[in-house]
DNA sequence: TCTCTGCCCAGAGGA
């Protein structure tokens, strides 16, 4: 049986005497949650294990043989021991299991597979038998390549993830030779195979600086063995092969993906050679992890299969070894325990946040090819290392910098993790709720694409929302998404209808958001690069070292808003940094555009960023709105644009096709094609604009600018906004922190951005933008009174004095007394609802039939719900063209008119009401009419929404 | 159960 629980205490480990002599044991006090053959093991519910009918897997056999052989059924038991829980259970766990002991803490899970029952002093107990695995945190699932890193050396595992792998020819060549090997699977013509995997990796392989003939070459000669031994595995045996299988086991606690799968065992392949007849160990620790996904997934695996290519690429007079390509080794259980001995090592120092320090592993440092950059980062950042340090450390206040952020980002790889675990801790159901799936799919059909991919697609059969996109990577599974029969997807199309596309064939009926470490990833080695990699100015200044220098501009740029001009200036003459603070309306947009005019007029070298898609775009667009004047002086149509002088600019957005906006697409530089070509369109642009996340990639790491200009910045994390500011000289942050801050998923320093730091700091550095081209003046005066001082203004009369009379169509007076005013307050006592208000939402559907029926279009009005919820309550009573969202959402857009729709009964309570900046966004959206929709008593009980109440029925 | 965007996934190799 297995038996899965919390560990309530301090772990006691001892030595004693058996009849087979010396044993080590680790006693755990363990406050169980569950013990049985399938509950425990997966940690599911109860209601869950009852839906999985395919026990097939060994180690369950092994388990039931247990419990038979004890006389004790898990299944009942179960029940007993989940009533009284509450007291702690010990678990002994026997031998070498002892050195997972040691990782363990209180208030960690564990699990224990195959343990026997036990009966101690009237007591039950648990213990672990000869078939056991402990696997420590479960839920957090490692990569397999983490466990290889770390096998080999832990250190070497931190230092990838903290400075990541640049872009280099070997990886980018042994990426291609394992897309043609999945290709070769698949049943696709090798020659064809290599010209389209070369020809999608362009603009890497242009980078660096290779020919499109050359590494077709090159994959060629690898390729040709593979080809050579599947032949011959063809002609001797019936062989049933998968390729690149994602797998993931809930029992041990790790993911990754197969290269291939052959009669049920895995074979990996090597681009690298090996002269040795047995293969390397760490290759044999990638093998023996898929070993254990693939047992979980119901197999029975004893063997492995490496694969060195450049070993039947070697002469045989080049040295003397073993030539042959393929190497199979016998899996035995020793080197299954161990790795998964070395994965709760890993498990249990990521989630207790701790650094190794390479003295975990018996790898020696004079061997390793990352032994100068492991001390490095040691001297550097003061840490303890089995390879030595070198270097001055950096100031304390940069370490503790590091270790703060450090912290704060790894607490956010662990809510993915999270993420991952509910994949199997949650019911379909549950998921769907969260819009983290798609069930109840109605399975239409699969057809084979050219290259031996597949198109699969399926049909929704209820209305239920979800956070899956077009573009997005998704698992696609006939039922359960790590149970069943699943395949990493891509979401082609997303209508009633679904179209997918993946490696294999399954008959999709589920689909689920795969969670992402890359983002995580890519802030980690943003915050590394700035510390250890960047500019020592510009760490002087932002730690307060050395203030910000400014060149003076004395040229005009913009003549009828001194602000704007003020700010245009300082981003053109900052040699460090400027910030730019943008109220709703006020223009940073253009004011971005015309300082990215001057700049690239200065003949300088370009980055656009913001950290979302959408607002890359927008910021994109105003500046082709300001070169573009040109163009139609020009009449030239084409993505290079022309500067003021006649010269050609070049502008390249940089992204997926699923993020970039359709009408940006001329501008998006695609990946793949002739190598020179791509690189070429690259590296000639004078503008690049991409989002933060993109700056942190291979390819972006590449480039270098002179000015990094970072829209919406208040909505970054630091370490996200180094992404962007890491590829430049100098920067400049427009944004506003009086609205929306970054999206995070744990409470931490994360939630601070840099901008707002550094307008406390250097408020010097920044010029606030006080104009603004939105509002009527009664519908700015709130928010300017309450988030900006005061100083915002209408930047015209025109704008003051807008009202909806000045809509075509429109007139105010044939609206109900009580809407005339362009803020009035509508009194909604309301359903008491916690998320939800039919009360208000039925009201709203009114006042939009008001509008309607006073000349509005329904596309001229916004609805804003604090809450998903509500949004979706509203949805319901209000037509189709309106749009309705919630604030952080409509954060960015505008609207003639905009109703909120507060959804508070008689308190207002809950987090989301108590971040103001929320309000700030959701009172600046309309330009001629705003509509309160609430409870006035609920409103009166906070001091800020009191003085919006009065101010609204002034 | 408060809000929620990014990212071709994971792994690719050197000695």
């Amino acid at each position: 049986m297995h038996v899965r629980g919390t560990v309530a205490g301090e772990v006691e480990t001892k030595t004693v005497s058996t009849s087979y002599g010396e044993s080590d044991l680790a006693e755990v006090p363990l406050r169980i949650a569950a013990v049985g053959d399938e509950a425990a093991r997966t940690g599911a519910t109860t209601r869950d294990a009852g839906s999985i009918t395919d026990g097939g897997t060994s180690s369950d056999a092994e388990g039931g043989t247990i419990a038979d052989a004890d006389g004790s059924d898990g299944g009942t038991s179960a029940g007993a021991h989940l009533a009284d829980g509450h007291e702690p259970t010990t678990v002994t766990l026997w031998n070498k299991w002892t050195e997972s002991a040691d990782y363990l803490e209180p208030g960690m899970e564990l699990l224990v597979t195959d343990a026997a029952e036990d009966e101690y002093q009237g007591e039950t107990r648990y213990k672990t038998t000869g078939d056991s695995y402990v696997v420590v945190e479960p839920s957090f699932l490692v990569n397999v390549t983490s466990i290889r890193n770390w096998v080999e050396c832990p250190r070497l595992y931190y230092l990838n993830k903290l400075s990541g792998v640049p872009l280099n020819y070997p990886v980018v060549k042994g990426t291609l030779v394992h897309e043609v090997f999945g290709d070769l699977l698949r049943g696709r013509d090798l020659a064809e195979s290599i010209d389209a995997r070369v020809d999608e990796r362009g603009l890497e392989l242009g980078l660096l600086g290779e020919t499109a003939d050359a590494v077709a070459e090159d994959v060629r000669e690898n390729a040709t063995a593979i080809e050579g031994w599947l032949e011959q595995g063809r002609l001797t045996e019936e062989d049933s092969w998968r390729s690149e299988q994602l797998l993931i086991s809930e029992t041990f606690g790790i993911r990754g993906r197969a290269d291939a799968v052959r009669r049920g065992a895995p074979v990996e392949l090597k681009t690298g050679k090996n002269l040795k007849k047995e293969p390397r160990f760490k290759d044999k620790v990638q093998a023996a992890c898929y070993a254990l996904l693939l047992e979980e997934h119901g197999g029975d695996v004893d063997t492995g299969t490496l694969l060195y290519t450049k070993n039947s690429t070697l002469k045989r007079n080049e040295e003397t070894g073993d030539l042959t390509p393929a190497k199979e080794f016998s899996m035995g259980e020793g080197l299954l325990k161990f790795v998964v001995r070395q994965r709760n090592e890993l498990a249990a120092m990521e989630v207790a946040g701790d650094i190794p320090t390479g003295y975990e592993g018996s790898a020696k440092c004079e061997y390793c090819f990352e032994q100068d950059t492991c001390m490095v980062v040691s001297g550097r950042l003061d840490q303890e290392s089995k390879a030595g340090q070198i270097g001055q450390a950096l100031p304390d206040e940069e370490l503790e910098y590091f270790e703060r952020f450090y912290r704060a980002i790894e607490e956010e790889r662990r809510e993915v993790h999270r993420e991952y675990a509910k994949l199997w801790e949650q019911s379909a159901q549950e998921r769907a709720d969260d819009d983290r799936a798609l069930i109840d799919l109605e399975f239409l059909e699969k057809r084979e694409l050219e290259g031996g991919r597949w198109e699969l697609r399926a049909r929704r059969t209820s209305g239920a929302n979800s956070k899956i996109r077009e573009g997005d990577f998704v698992l696609a599974s006939d039922g359960h998404p790590v149970r069943g029969n699943s395949e990493l997807a891509i979401i082609e199309r997303l209508d009633d209808e679904i179209v997918l596309t993946a490696d294999e064939p399954v008959e999709v009926t589920r689909l689920d958001v795969y969670p992402s470490e890359l983002t995580t990833d890519r802030l980690l080695v943003a915050m590394h690069d700035f510390l250890l990699k960047g500019d020592e100015r510009r760490k002087d200044v932002l730690f307060g070292r050395a203030d910000p220098e400014f060149e003076t501009v004395e040229e005009t740029f913009i003549d009828n808003n001194d602000a704007q001009n003020e700010a245009v200036r300082m981003a053109v003459g900052a040699e460090d940094f400027a910030l730019i603070h943008g109220p709703p309306g006020t223009g940073k947009t253009y004011t971005i555009a015309r300082a990215i005019r001057a700049m690239v007029e200065r003949g300088e070298r370009v980055l656009l960023s913001a950290f979302t898609n959408r607002a890359v775009d927008n910021a994109l667009e105003a500046l082709l709105d300001q070169i573009g004047d040109v163009i139609e002086e020009d009449g030239v149509a084409s993505p290079t644009q022309r500067n003021g002088d006649g010269e050609a600019v070049d502008v390249v957005r940089v992204g997926s096709e699923s993020g970039v906006r359709d009408d940006m697409e001329p501008y998006r530089l695609e990946r793949s094609g002739n190598p020179e070509d791509r690189v070429a369109k690259l590296q000639n642009a004078q503008v690049v604009a991409a989002t933060t996340a993109t700056c942190g990639s291979r390819v972006m790491k590449e480039q270098a600018f002179d000015v990094a200009l970072v829209d919406e910045a208040a909505q970054l994390t630091e370490p996200g906004t180094h992404a962007a500011a890491n590829l430049a000289e100098r920067f400049v942050l427009v944004g506003d922190h009086e609205q929306l801050p970054p999206v995070v998923r744990a409470e931490n320093d994360l939630t601070e951005s840099l901008f707002e730091r550094l307008v406390d700091l250097y408020p010097e550095a920044g010029v606030m933008l006080d104009r603004q081209y939105r509002m009527n003046q009664r519908i700015q005066v709130f928010a300017s009174n309450e988030f900006y001082d005061g100083q915002l203004r209408p930047a015209e009369p025109e704008v003051a004095a807008r009202t909806l009379d000045d809509l075509e169509g429109v007139s105010r007076d044939t609206l109900p007394p009580e809407l005339r005013d362009p803020v009035s307050f509508v009194d909604v006592e309301g359903d008491g609802g916690r998320y939800t208000d039919g009360e208000e939402a039925a009201r709203i559907a009114d006042l939009i039939e008001t509008y309607e029926a006073a000349g509005l279009e329904r596309s001229d009005i916004g609805v804003i719900a604090p809450f998903r919820a509500q949004v979706s309550e509203i949805s319901k009573h209000v037509p189709d063209d309106v749009a309705v969202d919630t604030v952080d959402r409509f954060q960015g857009s505008s609207q003639e008119v905009i109703i909120v729709s507060f959804t508070a009964t008689g308190t207002l309570e809950g987090p989301i009401f108590e971040d103001y900046r929320r309000i700030n966004v959701a009172l600046t959206r309309p330009k001629r009419a705003l509509v309160l929709v609430g409870d006035s008593r609920a409103l009166a009980s906070d001091p800020v929404y009191k003085r919006m109440l009065e101010w609204a029925r002034a």
